[in-house]
DNA sequence: AATTAGCACTCTCATGCCGAGAGTGCTAAT
DNA sequence: ATTAGCACTCTCGGCATGAGAGTGCTAATT
């Protein structure tokens, strides 16, 4: 085991909180002034030698201050930071954003994402809550002028989908709703197994809604995870790393290619519990182009029904502990309202 | 008034053209060069120094080349460029997409943000089509496992609204159908005035509902344009003039106020026919933060009754009649899907 | 044995200078 | 009206320079 001294630990910590702060190189001089150290910058500089060699640390170049490494930043997350909860102040003022706001998952996902990325600065990231099993719930016909045909489906949790279909014959609005009830009957909280496995129906139309539900269903299933909502994008450009060295593939494409994002996102949370934050420093999981980046991630929802992610993305020198407080109280309340809106 | 004289025309084309393709300033050999010119480089610096006293040029510093000014590229768009319609391989292609893709508005938005995106390696926005006047097409109401129940709301044109309601007491799902039925028999294609008139109903649950059905409409009616639809933010950030002057605040900080966004979209283009395509270059209407970039913007749906916007914005230096051509196709694509699928 | 003072050493960064090159504007010739 | 020719201006890369920042090491101190 690498074990770090005690004076060690506080001197990583130190260094991670300046660096975080003024985004420089951090000098043993600086940090004794800067904090008040009762040691010598020798001393110091020492220890940073260590920490250095442990790969902690790295320089520069050779006259140059120290600057956390990925190990550095995971080695703080999961060993050194303190968990700071959210001052209630703060809390309110989010709470009061999302009750103040219209009501409905489609005002509260944006809004969630906007608010993730005013507080920390960064990109954030929220999928709309998703049933892993989708099930019927209910279905309406909505009749046009032409003989199209709007088919509005419910799902067992409250995705609401929405499709045109052409039906062979002209019908009325009563005979459409009809059919709906009638395949409202049918498909009670069906699976699409189940639905699957319905002996074909004399009536061709109540077929053809049917296999229109079936496609509905089954590619609902294929997704990993809802609509994405970003917000933030531009906080990423401001920061001193990526005004820079932008000549290289920046993370902005990464965040563009939306269905790659979501199915990444979507397995990286999947084995979380809800109430688990994953931070995940740099390329970790050889996502080749966040390596000066860090996700904060985590589930949010209601468990083997109704979840989705939400998280932040942001350059790797991040104030990690307000970071994870931030998501971690938004996600809680997302949850509370997915939980409200629930759809049995 | 202003006239040029055709070599003017020409040279002033030249330039832009140049500019476009190498983003650098240029200098009257290059241009003879370049396109094989009968005459003397001279005799371009003495036209080009016409041109820059009429404001169409400008030079960086004394002795650099020649860079089109907003009143250039106008003068270039208005008066110069040639229209050239896409070739058709292209059309098919991008057709092509269209009918590959899952059907449906919802998927069809961000497949045209994301084609325009890549076909101009610019920004691409897209508003969700919207009706100027929204009235009442049809309801239904989804019982839930609590006293909470799902509204569904279908306005007359086809956009869906969902929005959860708590009724004074539970009702069971053959309750509701039938109150739904009720209010859609009451509310036949009306407008939100007609239904604020209504006689108050004996039923206390049918007015709450059309209490929410009001709020829904109201809030609908508010809105200058439906949802934003935007790709290719990564693109701008490529272009040579961003990579440099990034300190000045972007245009992406614009492009994440969404809603303030959706409203100067929906202004500009509102007075558009359809078809129409309108070209704004430079901070135009004082947008301050696009001094740099231009917009080809136009409308797309049906008139009078669902249409949206469509349009990319990209750095001045863009080739205008590729990105015209380019959005008119895109828009008279998503015109066609728009009436097919309209619900009246 | 751990800490620290002190100092030499290294590297960056801003500055100024220089010369080459690019491009123009102007004048005089065609 | 056009163009050849030339002087002039401005940028840009390279280079040297010096100041400043920060380290690593050694020897002295606790």
């Amino acid at each position: 085991m690498n074990k770090l001294t005690e004076r060690q630990q506080i001197i990583l910590s130190l260094i991670v909180h300046e660096h975080t702060r003024t985004a420089q190189p951090v000098a043993s001089k600086t940090l004794i002034s800067d904090y008040n150290l009762k040691i010598s910058s020798a001393t110091v500089r020492n220890e940073m030698n260590v920490l250095t060699e442990l790969g902690y640390l790295r320089q520069p170049h050779t006259s140059a201050g120290r600057v956390p490494t990925e190990d550095g930043y995971r080695f703080f997350v999961s060993n050194l930071m303190q968990q700071t909860a959210l001052p209630v102040s703060t809390r309110n003022t989010i709470a009061h954003q999302f009750y103040q706001s219209r009501k409905g998952l489609d005002h509260w996902l944006p809004l969630a994402a906007s608010v993730l990325a005013n507080r920390s600065r960064a990109v954030s990231i929220v999928t709309a809550p998703h049933s892993e099993t989708v099930s019927f719930k209910h279905l309406e016909l909505i009749s046009t002028q032409a003989s199209q045909v709007l088919m509005v489906l419910v799902l067992v949790g409250g995705e609401v989908q929405q499709q045109m279909i052409s039906l062979e014959s002209l019908r009325s609005q009563e005979q459409l709703s009809q059919i709906a009830a009638q395949i409202n009957h049918l498909c009670q909280n069906a699976s699409l197994e189940q639905i699957q496995q319905l002996p074909k129906n004399p009536n061709p139309v109540v077929n053809q809604v049917l296999a229109a539900v079936v496609d509905q269903l089954s590619a609902a299933g294929k997704l990993a995870a809802g609509e994405l909502y970003l917000d933030g994008l531009s906080n990423l450009l401001l920061e001193p790393e990526f005004l820079e060295a932008r000549s290289d593939a920046s993370p902005l494409r990464l965040l563009e290619a939306r269905p790659m994002l979501g199915d990444l996102i979507a397995k990286t949370v999947q084995t979380d519990e809800i109430g688990d934050i994953q931070v995940l420093i740099g390329g970790e999981n050889n996502w080749q182009d966040l390596h000066n980046c860090a996700l904060v991630l985590t589930r949010y929802g209601v468990p083997d029904q109704l979840s989705g992610a939400i998280g932040i993305l942001g350059p790797m020198r991040m104030p990690y502990g307000e970071a994870i407080s931030t998501v971690r109280y938004v996600a809680e309340l997302m949850s509370g309202l997915v939980s409200d809106n629930l759809i049995n």
